[in-house]
RNA sequence: GGGCGAUUAGCUCAGUCGGUUAGAGCGCCUGCCUCACAUGCAGGAGGUCGAUGGUUCGAGUCCAUUAUCGCCCACCA
């Protein structure tokens, strides 16, 4: 029994968690009879490392989960890990790069073979870090995007939307990253604004009647220039539309067209077609019927149509390009110019829009289904505000490009017929082409977009498309926690997939939590200097600690700095925690047995601190019930420190300390004990490893471990107002005379004598009930009850309402600072005092605000009057001295 | 160009349905090694809630305007 007296998380983290594991306690069962309740993890890449972002996301769901487990649900909490396409093939293009070697050197089978040999022994990191942040999640039925379970369900959903009409082939301008050198879906590009500039280019027109100047941010693209457009409206350059220009360098003849999405006031209001190079040009040339020429090769190098420019790099020749230009003298002007430039989100390359053949899937049927789930509440976002983000995409959604020229992936399910050029796409792979029976069927070379598969995740993760007895009980999950930056990546994305495979919302409600920027972030953390690395701090603080920090913090907005200090702080609560137990566990004795608490033997403060041990559980479940982990921690913390600790073991000393055997100790221990496994419960979901050593030392012979005990439920006989009040008072008795002592330096050593003029019955009886409560939490020796006392001057005195404190300090008291004193209380209760006479005469006040109001300002303002005369009084005396 | 968010104590942040005296942690000041805890105990200082106007008997909270900062989205070359 013997404890520590500073709390050690490095001795009972890990043994709890080996045992909780080892003992299947995480494991949720789809046989039994629970009501259920499941969360799917958000998918950690295989390539990561646990970060802020991780930490805070699944910290808000391992509170959710043991809470709810232990509300007796069957909690599932489903783990997995995604594939990560572009983030796992760039880690190990690197490795070979270290080797000397490239992926086409290698070869597809080998390189794949490579990725997967690396995720065995590299990769998943991630999982142990779990682990060490104590997260409840069923491990057994642990999957990863590529398994061959979830490649199936990508497989069916692939062929039944191709079915379906709603995947399909196209070819189109898409956004390309020269470096992975794969196509990006338009949300996996991301724009920067960069100093770029506008140069003003000459085009002289073919009968060299002069010429007219275009403006253009990458010069390099009029290699594929096929037209220059104005504005239809434009009356400037009405007479040139349909004239022919010889286009510089390349020496074509283009025409000049009008088309209205030219902007008449941007540059110079004419604007250079590059149809194969931007995706506004590209829907210009479809509408003017313009041909399409390709200047770029897959690295983003000039290709042969770019003629004395091939082989440059897209960069090199924009430089030659311009050199040349000036050199002609065809260039007008380069100024200054900002712009928004796309980079690939994975290697921060600049994206080229590049003209190719890709898959995508048609998007808005899934989407207007996905948007009604919302509308109609069968999905609830919390906090609402998120719902107008996602309907603003949602409405305006393009198609997805779902194919990646990568290996690590799920490969395209698509078998091209080399004789009749059909398209096969079945369940299994076919041997021959559906249309001619040809066997010279070869399949797709691309895999999907990583994202296409985690959209599945709900329930490929549950066995679908299988009809398993997972999907049935557990599916729909309950909830999805997650941050807002993949609301449009995943979140939108299950919705729309769930809808329409499921035929059902994938979770019933959406928690977006604040946002940690990670290991990139020059937004936020690294240039402020802000970077927290979650594991030195749990190592450092322990991970309780540190989870109850991250639960408080998770009201903010959407950044969150984590302050070391506050990580500190809520160590000091453990410590806290900690030692109330060892003070309780010292007091209790080796032979404590506890029994059902009687009412009639609860004390004043028994009832007062049960009655608040309900508010504390009634409190801290509605706020878990909206999400208001702060709230609810804060809750705890209070309850804890400033309640339990700070009160009741002071309290209770005398008890322990008298009479031991007497019939008022025992009442204390129990008291003591049922409240402490109660608050542990509390605790439980968010410091799950020293509220688990807590219970192993106070838990009963048939009892569970803490994971597994039944949550704690208000007591309906605890309803002790009464007594609830009368302590509030005592508290504040004692509240005064700790002041008085405090403010005029009376040593602790130092006893001090009080009188008490009680001047209501109910006044009487509580300080009559309590003062050997006063005399041990006040310091005070003596105390006298009286009406007829007549103070000294060199009395330091309290007034509350109802009663008057004095402190006959002879010889002790500084009269300069007991005046000191009586000012300040003065001067404030004066200032109360006006605010509140101002109120009540206002008529308005008195006849508007709701009577109940108004009776409460009333009977204020009679308390702070009477309150205020005796201080005044007391001052008066003083004032002489 | 649209949309969203923030602005409250020295710092980092809470503040629900508008209702007595606006809270916490850290930091600061004073006094305490009191037999659970100095990672502690007791007491204290510190805020005209970004600005202006409005609604209301009453505004940190609701509305409008505005300033500063931040984020997301967007095809003006």
């Amino acid at each position: 029994m013997e404890l520590a007296s500073v709390y050690d998380p490095k001795q009972v983290e890990e043994k709890w968690y080996r045992i909780w594991e080892g003992s299947g306690d995480f494991h949720a069962d789809e046989n039994d009879s629970k009501e259920p309740y499941s969360i799917v993890i958000p998918p950690p890449n295989v390539t990561g490392n646990l970060h802020m972002g991780h930490a805070l996301n699944n910290t808000l769901q391992d509170i959710l989960i043991r809470w709810k487990r232990m509300q007796g649900y069957s909690a599932l909490w489903m783990p997995g890990m995604d594939h990560a396409g572009i983030a796992t093939q760039n880690v190990v293009e690197r490795l070979l790069k270290e080797e000397g070697k490239s992926k086409d050197d290698v070869g597809r089978e080998a390189f794949v073979k490579r990725v997967w040999e690396w995720k065995e022994h590299s990769g998943g990191q991630i999982q142990r870090q779990l682990r060490r942040l104590g997260c409840s999640l069923d491990w057994q039925r642990e999957r990863f995007t590529l398994d061959e379970g979830l490649s199936k369900a990508v497989r069916n959903v692939f062929v039944n939307l191709y079915r379906d009409g709603l995947i399909y082939q196209g070819y189109r301008i898409i956004n390309w990253c020269p470096r992975c050198r794969t196509a990006l879906s338009d949300i996996e590009t991301e724009y920067q604004d960069l100093k770029g500039a506008l140069y003003h280019i000459h085009y002289p027109f073919r009968d060299a009647s002069g010429h007219i100047t275009v403006a253009t941010t990458r010069p390099e693209t009029m290699l594929g220039d096929t037209a220059v457009a104005v504005n239809p409206d434009d009356v400037r350059y009405a007479h040139l539309v349909g004239k022919t220009l010889i286009l510089p360098l390349v020496n074509r003849e283009i025409p000049i067209i009008a088309d209205s999405f030219v902007a008449k006031e941007f540059g110079t209001g004419m604007v250079k077609v590059t149809p194969a190079h931007d995706p506004n040009d590209f829907e210009i040339g479809k509408r003017h019927n313009l041909p399409e020429i390709n200047i770029l090769d897959e690295k983003g190098y000039i290709n042969e149509n770019g003629g004395q420019y091939r082989g440059l790099d897209r960069f090199e020749a924009r430089k030659k390009v311009v050199d040349d230009l000036t050199s002609q003298g065809l260039l007008e002007k380069i100024e200054e110019h900002n712009h928004a430039v796309g980079h690939c989100y994975r290697c921060h390359t600049i994206i080229e829009p590049y003209m190719s053949k890709q898959w995508f899937v048609k998007i808005k049927p899934l989407a207007d289904e996905a948007i009604r789930a919302v509308e109609d509440g069968r999905i609830r976002f919390v906090p609402k505000n998120w719902e107008k983000t996602y309907f603003e995409w949602m409405r305006n959604i393009r198609d997805w490009c779902i194919s990646r020229q990568l290996w690590w992936g799920h490969r395209i399910p698509a078998f091209y017929c080399d004789a009749c050029g059909h398209i096969t796409v079945e369940l299994e792979d076919p041997v021959k082409c559906d249309e001619c029976g040809s066997e010279n069927i070869q399949q797709d070379s691309d895999v999907l977009d990583t994202w296409f598969s985690s959209a599945l995740w709900p329930f490929s993760t549950m066995g679908w498309p299988e009809e398993t007895k997972t999907l049935k009980k557990y599916y729909p999950t309950s909830v999805l926690v997650t941050g807002f930056d993949i609301i449009f990546f995943w979140v939108a994305r299950m919705i729309m997939m769930g809808l329409k495979f499921m035929k059902d919302v994938p979770f019933r409600d959406v928690y977006i939590h604040a946002l940690v920027r990670d290991e990139h972030g020059q937004k936020m953390s690294k240039s402020r200097g802000n970077v927290i690395d979650p594991l030195v701090m749990m190592e450092e603080y322990g991970t309780d600690a540190f989870r109850f920090t991250l639960a408080i913090f998770a009201a903010q907005g959407r950044d969150i700095i984590l302050s070391e200090k506050r990580i500190e702080g809520y160590r000091a609560f453990c410590n806290k925690i900690w030692n109330a137990v060892r003070f309780i566990l010292m007091n209790v004795g080796n032979d404590f047995s506890p029994r059902e608490l009687n009412i009639d033997e609860l004390e004043q403060f028994d009832r007062w601190i049960l009655h608040r041990l309900n508010d504390a559980i009634t409190s801290v479940n509605e706020s878990l019930e909206e999400y208001r982990f702060n709230d609810a921690a804060q809750k705890i913390y209070e309850f804890w420190w400033h309640e339990f600790c700070d009160w009741y073991l002071e309290m209770v000393k005398n008890r322990l300390y008298g009479e031991s055997s007497s019939a008022s100790a025992d009442t204390a221990r129990q008291v003591l004990i049922y409240v402490l496994k109660n608050a542990v419960k509390l605790l439980h979901p968010f410091m799950p490893f020293i509220s688990e050593e807590i219970w192993e030392r106070v838990k009963q012979s048939g009892e569970k471990r803490l994971i597994l005990e039944s949550w704690p439920v208000p007591d309906s006989r605890f309803a002790f107002e009464k007594e609830a009040r009368a302590t509030d008072i005592f508290k504040e008795i004692v509240y005064k005379i700790r002041n008085i002592r405090g403010e005029l330096n009376i040593p602790p050593a130092k006893k001090a004598n009080v009188v008490f003029c009680p001047k209501a019955e109910y006044m009487l009886d509580i300080v009559k009930k309590t003062d050997s409560y006063i005399k041990a939490m006040a310091k005070v020796e003596n105390i006298i009850i009286s009406n007829d006392y007549h103070p000294a001057k060199t009395d330091a005195a309290a007034v509350l309402s109802d009663c008057e404190i004095y402190v006959p300090l002879a010889g002790l008291i500084d009269v300069d600072k007991e005046k000191e004193r009586l000012e300040k209380e003065i001067e404030k209760a004066k200032a109360d005092l006006a605010r509140i006479r101002a109120k009540l005469a206002n008529k308005n006040f008195v006849d508007k605000a709701p009577a109940e109001v108004v009776e409460k300002e009333q009977a204020r303002h009679g308390e702070l009057a009477a309150v205020l005369d005796t201080l005044e009084e007391r001052y008066g005396r003083l004032k002489g001295m």
